[in-house]
DNA sequence: AAATTCGCAACCATTATGGTTTCGGGAATC
DNA sequence: GATTCCCGAAACCATAATGGTTGCGAATTT
């Protein structure tokens, strides 16, 4: 990773569950998270792509939940936003003249590949409606 | 992440298991991995610190491990190597003055770290032993 | 003394990242 | 229809990380 974009987005999930259903604007999302309205607008438009959400022109427009918070996972959003995987293979191909890098790439892959998938089943056991419940306190 | 210290680092202490006790140069050692003894030597250091591996100078010199491959997991090596974690939080803190702003990093920081460990659980299962006995078609 | 090997610092090109500005276009309101 | 609001997209920027490379000194063996 090494980027804040899962982090960004879940927050501005969770202010727009948390909004209600009324639009909310890009500007109004990055004064939440204190950042620029267009880094918002970028994450969103990720979002969108994953029907997550819907943006609208114009005066009174801005952006919605398309999903009830109580079906948007952690995995969810990690699946829309996230580019490349959580470990990556060597730059460059190692040396297929040797034995160890013949096969680590192919062996590694599997090891890899169960590990981000143990992360994405704990990351699926938390949806936005639990961080609505958490915020301000509720869990308190 | 976005880095591919974890996949050398395994594949360096992979190569030192498999050709056995005598110690191996960052040079041979790079010529497996295909990239530059100094990158080698780098990550080797890194392992250094954790107890791994130790080093030796001057002819026949070189690598050599420092624990039993069957007690080292891949998630000793991505201790040993991994400086962020997986997930970060904002970059800019979030506007304490909205309720979801105020609270979302503390919330979120759970969260990472509950997946964090689940991967962490997970590669705690593999041991370079285990890896050496898959290559060269082990377990085909 | 010579050869080998690591240690460390410096440097480089490439890429990712978050932030910012600018301009255009769609949409609601007057 | 004019204005205002808001998104869309592109361009640009500074900063940092990454992997790679070179150079040289120090330690060690022969």
């Amino acid at each position: 990773m090494s980027n804040t974009r899962f982090t960004v987005a879940i927050h501005v999930l969770t202010l727009l569950a948390y909004c209600g259903p009324e639009a909310l604007t890009s500007e109004f999302i990055a004064g939440s998270v204190n950042t620029n309205p267009v880094v918002i607008r970028r994450i969103l438009s990720t979002l969108r792509e994953a029907k997550l959400v819907a943006s609208q022109a114009g005066p009174g427009g801005g952006w919605q939940l398309l999903r009830d918070p109580r079906k948007i996972t952690l995995r969810d959003i990690l699946a829309a936003v996230s580019g490349d995987p959580t470990f990556l293979l060597h730059s460059a191909p190692p040396n297929i003249e040797c034995p160890v890098g013949r096969d680590i790439q192919a062996i590694l892959a599997r090891r890899f590949q169960s590990a981000q998938e143990a992360m994405e089943r704990d990351l699926e056991r938390t949806t936005i409606a639990q961080l609505i419940s958490e915020v301000g306190g509720g869990s308190a």
